[in-house]
DNA sequence: CGTATTTTCAGTATAAATACCGATTTTTTT
DNA sequence: AAAAAAATCGGTATTTATACTGAAAATACG
């Protein structure tokens, strides 16, 4: 029998690409491709992939929150992360949110083959440049992922104003707070985050999806 | 005869996306696929493709120095550029720079064919989605461009060190120069930019690929 | 319903960035 | 060689952000 897999890429051109690689292997079939998380979600209670290839950096949902829902709710389903270089922020806490493998997005056709075979019979792949990374940024990834990268509500609502040109008193106005309170979640961002100002802020938070 | 293509693109399951789809088409035929702008270049004096399909986020060269160089030494080459939705900076510098057509990322099968066949019938293809944002954003890419969007080498190594958790003052002690400078060189930075703080500017630059 | 987290706000102080005024020297381009 | 652009530095004033106290109210969650 056959491996069955979804696909889950905000990106049509990569869906594509992934399409017609696993096309020419009979043992595995593509069952569902789809372009944002909800539309996998609501699949998932009709069709039962083996694998489910995902995204990271989707615009609506992240690729930790989808990741979360399927483990929890669909937990034989096995997931296999597409990512970015750039992206190994979420690393660690996918692998916490029942991840079971990591493929770049600038990888090759076999790599994507045998990691797809590898994780559907339980083990776990990692692409060997994110095995690296992994490596050298051990530390600070743990320190991430302790204190939490996510940001609540507010935060990331502050944190979209601020990379829109607006000042701390203008984003106070904007939504009705003080400029106090705006200046307590700035400094929660910089703790969270690890970084001393707003431009490395902005920086991380776009590296790690956050904007 | 057939129109001969090439594929640039840093991205081997774009490229290798592009691939599978042109194959299928009897009147294109794929010479050519690179992962960087450099081995398209030296290929070149030996390949003579009618159509280069060309990505614009590069890491090494932008996109917009290949488009230049191709189109002064290679005029006979039409150019067709890759992009994604959040890069439309780039794209009045590339229309002056010779290409042809825009198609993003997120493109279907049958709009990517049609937009080679299209450019190589000297005609132009733009997106229906970057039509629409450049309407939008019509004014300010106007004057993005006008006053030009290049940074200098100095400004583009103060910017990198801004995006690294740098003061002014650090950055002043690491390249030996006054603070002044520094300052200096911001200023000009939030001008060309036409952003009022840092935030603004690191999102901008990452945006359009500055950072 | 109680606990944890989030969100809210305050005073004060310092550090940093931005806005103006300017200018000279060096490098690149024509 | 001349012109243009880039890179350098200075003073001063103002605005903004960050650091360090701390704490009350609102929400979410078990």
């Amino acid at each position: 029998m056959s491996i069955r897999v979804v696909i889950l890429d905000d990106h049509p051109l990569i869906v594509n690409g992934l399409e017609n690689i696993i096309k020419k292997y009979d043992d595995i079939e593509l069952i569902g491709t789809y372009l944002n998380g909800d539309d996998l979600l609501k699949d998932l209670s009709k069709k039962k992939p083996d694998v489910a290839i995902l995204d990271i950096n989707m615009p609506d949902k992240s690729g930790d929150e989808i990741a979360k829902i399927i483990f929890h709710e669909y937990p034989k389903i096995v997931m296999l992360a597409l990512t970015n270089l750039d992206n190994i922020y979420y690393i660690k806490s996918m692998l916490q949110q029942g991840v079971s493998g990591y493929i770049l997005k600038s990888t090759k056709e076999e790599t994507l083959i045998q990691a797809i075979r590898k994780v559907n019979r339980g083990e776990q792949f990692l692409d060997s440049t994110i095995k690296d990374r992994l490596q050298h940024d051990k530390i600070s990834i743990a320190r991430q992922t302790a204190h939490g990268t996510i940001l609540t509500r507010r935060e990331k609502e502050v944190l979209k104003l601020i990379a829109e040109n607006y000042t701390s008193q203008e984003i106070a106005d904007k939504l009705f707070l003080s400029k106090r309170t705006i200046d307590s979640h700035r400094l929660n961002l910089l703790l969270k985050l690890e970084v001393k100002n707003t431009a490395a802020l902005i920086k991380k938070c776009i590296d790690m999806g956050l904007l």
